[in-house]
DNA sequence: CTGAAAGCGCTAACAG
DNA sequence: CTGTTAGCGCTTTCAG
């Protein structure tokens, strides 16, 4: 590997002179910066970015905290950040804990420990021991949190508004005409979860149907909770006319729950998910549902923290997306009246 | 940030002694360690991996090259990695490139200047002019290439015996009593597209069926292709009673095409898969297909790459992993024998 | 406008 | 067994 030792000697200047011109910073003749553009030609000198990150103090690295990358939403998301913290110059290190938190813990130390300049965590838990302590510990490091909200911690947040989105799924359900809607979603500790479901219970309330407690479950964000809580459900004696799930993967669990027990959908019932991931038009019918912005969410992570990392800013920036309602083919009137 | 000059002067003793017993190098009292524990305690000191990579010339970080993780077949191949990495203690840089050879460049250059420990490839392509650059320039670069298959190129290599694939698929189809198969795939740079067709086309030789060239298409591996391909071709005045989709993700796209013409799977129409990623069970009927070994693919990629990083190796390791045959629902006798 | 020199935080000989 | 010292490859004052 060249170094500018080389380049410097080749072009018989500094290295100082060298690291002037590359960088562009300081005053450097065109007769010199010809030099030594030259001998950066010749040599194929390419230059490391671990020694200038040891001087600079900036790795041009951030660390991404997610689940797992399996999981549809997270790689739609990983992707829409990548793709940003490309545009800017900066690499991601990809971590997936399956909501451990000791594993998160040793990441947040590794990637510390790496230099990262900043560390964009996307778990769905509220309980956020991991990010308060790295914030105690390293006050300057830039954090952003992704999807979901940390409460009485000053750490910005993009997320989008889950009440928003639960009150337009349950809310079309209702229009339609149905009045046992059941509601699967993730543990009540997501706060996704806690949200979706605050937004069900509003528009039930709204519209003066009283709320049936065996019709709701929090369980995991998974396919196989979808499945499994479906079956039950489905094989009640009075069994609900609509699902809403809260993710497109516990969506799926559901079709194949209605399809095990012969539900057609939507005929004898009504899905509604939530993402609005790839899932959602494999399935079929294709699955109505709740659009998240994905994409623009992790572009303005990406923005953020980034800015976070030019400057220190001392406000916190929090932005919330609206999700809007996404029509396909999963939703009908219900099967009595219909 | 505290260091490790800080955690001497606490103790009492010289730096050089610090990194002794830190790195368990060299022989330490058991008193000195005991100051020294100590003081790292007290002082929560983590130590600086980058400066450390500086003079070991060892940065515990992989690269990881893919065209794009929104693809199920990368999602489920990437955790496999990063698991098997996170146990050997490295992080990886996750690089999506869209099969774009300048941004694939652009990457190799920007984790090379970061200072990574191995590269690991997985593109479909089998033009690979940037890893034979790569090889070239950083001969003591270890890379690995997962997936794919590198012609006169002396890189370690972890694939699926693809050939055996195609003819899997093909001869069960052929077995149900199907004489009209088609193939739809990714493009003819593909080596997994090329050794899948070679598979198909041996098992139709053996039981002495007819090539039909309207039947074969090369496209790319995406679900859209096999939409539109399998639309055109379930549209033919004689058309296919079965299709061997080169990925799941066309299979899907062969899924809604027949789901539009109205076209029953598998009574009026098998089709068979590869990959055997998630997709797999949510489509309905649930895909037979071909079980691709990725989470062992991946496993092994990364002990070969650490165990090059470890020491040079002189010969060129190659592993070909065997794909099995996944049956589900989605195949059937052809319809006019059924 | 350019060069010398200090130093980022750590490791690795090398004396002692 | 421990301390001193010389770097790793680069950036950044600071003189000149």
């Amino acid at each position: 590997m060249v170094t500018i030792k080389e380049v410097a000697k080749e072009a018989n200047v500094a290295i100082s002179t060298v690291s002037r011109v590359l960088n562009n910073s300081g005053y450097t003749s065109e007769k010199t910066r010809e030099k030594v553009l030259q001998a950066v030609k010749k040599l194929d000198y390419k230059g490391s970015l671990l020694a200038a990150a040891m001087t600079k103090k900036q790795t041009l690295t951030l660390g991404l905290i997610i689940p797992d990358i399996k999981n549809i939403f997270y790689s739609d998301l990983t992707r829409a950040v990548e793709d940003e913290a490309s545009k800017h110059g900066f690499n991601i290190f990809l971590c997936n804990t399956d909501n451990n938190l000791q594993k998160e813990a040793e990441y947040i130390n590794l990637l510390i420990a790496k230099g990262v300049d900043g560390i964009i965590f996307s778990s769905p838990e509220i309980e956020a021991e991991n990010i308060k302590d790295a914030k105690e510990k390293y006050p300057d490091l830039p954090i952003v949190v992704l999807g979901s909200k940390i409460f009485n911690l000053h750490v910005h947040e993009v997320l989008v508004d889950n009440f928003d989105g639960g009150y337009k799924a349950t809310s079309h359900l209702i229009d339609l005409g149905h009045k046992d809607i059941a509601f699967i979603s993730g543990g009540k500790e997501s706060y996704a979860s806690v949200e979706r479901h605050k937004g069900y219970e509003y528009a039930l309330n709204e519209n003066g149907i009283s709320i049936n407690d065996e019709y709701v479950v929090f369980d995991k964000f998974y396919m196989e909770s979808g499945y499994k809580n479906a079956l039950k459900l489905l094989q009640k004696n009075r069994r609900p006319t609509a699902i809403f799930a809260g993710s497109d993967s516990i969506a799926v669990g559901v079709y194949r729950a209605a399809n095990e027990l012969n539900i057609n959908i939507p005929e004898q019932l009504s899905v509604v998910g939530f993402d609005d991931s790839q899932y959602a038009e494999i399935l079929s019918p294709m699955l109505t549902t709740i659009h998240t912005p994905i994409k623009e969410m992790g572009q303005r992570a990406i923005e953020i923290i980034v800015k976070l990392i030019k400057e220190k800013q001392l406000y916190k920036e929090s932005l919330v997306f609206y999700p809007t309602f996404m029509e396909r083919k999963s939703t009908a009137e219900p099967y009595s009246t219909g």
